[in-house]
DNA sequence: GTCGTTTATGCGCTTACAGTCATAAGGGTG
DNA sequence: CACCCTTATGACTGTAAGCGCATAAACGAC
């Protein structure tokens, strides 16, 4: 990382490591992408998700601490959404990672005979 | 994600989550900066982290099995390295998420008084 | 005020996995 | 062959965290 060669220091590594695992969760990402199609209140998450109401809600303040999605209260209602894209991008490189894998394994298994 | 509209599969969403999961422990981001550095042995990555011998033999396996690094054999000694850079862009990208955060949030404290 | 609804949280169970120690396996050297 | 060096792995422990249940807290409707 840091393309200069040089090394991030062990703070920096510990919040890197810190929103990756975030992420290393099936469920936030699930509840990331059903925000991603609008804004919605944690009674429709569990009807999208079929998660507890338990435990969608902390799973979306551990998302709201890294900034991932923010609520606005509408009386007692709280209304989740995700303005953030950072998810998305990093999702399409590793997506890219995966394809060059394949395509790579798919060359080595081509070239033998 | 997948920015047409559409959810991504539980199975890919499961994937994300794995390769995620490979990056949410410090001792293997450490890893993958020192391997940054150069190809090295494993002998070389204890006295770069003080890490114990089989522990970071169980890392680097991890992160082969996801393709970040690779090694080539002289003999007995096994030769380590990552030729990947997927890692790193997926941190700068994560670098430019802390550095916006931040700056937003010092706007909103220089807007109040 | 009471009642119903929605979200947040304390508690407990359970699973996953980092990390260590000891040992095995594979290769070099005499 | 025996001996040493390097890496991989089985067994184990401790801890972090997912997940649900029950409950509390906050707000609106009546």
């Amino acid at each position: 990382m840091a393309s200069d060669g040089s090394k991030p220091s062990p703070e920096l590594l510990e919040e890197f490591s810190q929103f990756f695992r975030l992420l290393s969760e099936p469920a936030r990402l699930q509840l990331l992408c059903e925000l991603k199609q609008g804004p919605q209140d944690v009674a429709a998450l569990i009807g999208a998700t079929g998660f507890s109401q338990s435990h969608i809600s902390r799973q979306l303040s551990q998302l709201q601490r890294a900034g991932l999605v923010c609520c606005e209260r509408d009386g007692v209602r709280a209304i989740w959404r995700t303005d953030d894209d950072v998810v998305e991008d990093l999702c399409n490189l590793v997506q890219n990672h995966f394809m060059q894998r394949l395509e790579q394994q798919l060359k080595q298994l081509q070239a033998v005979p």
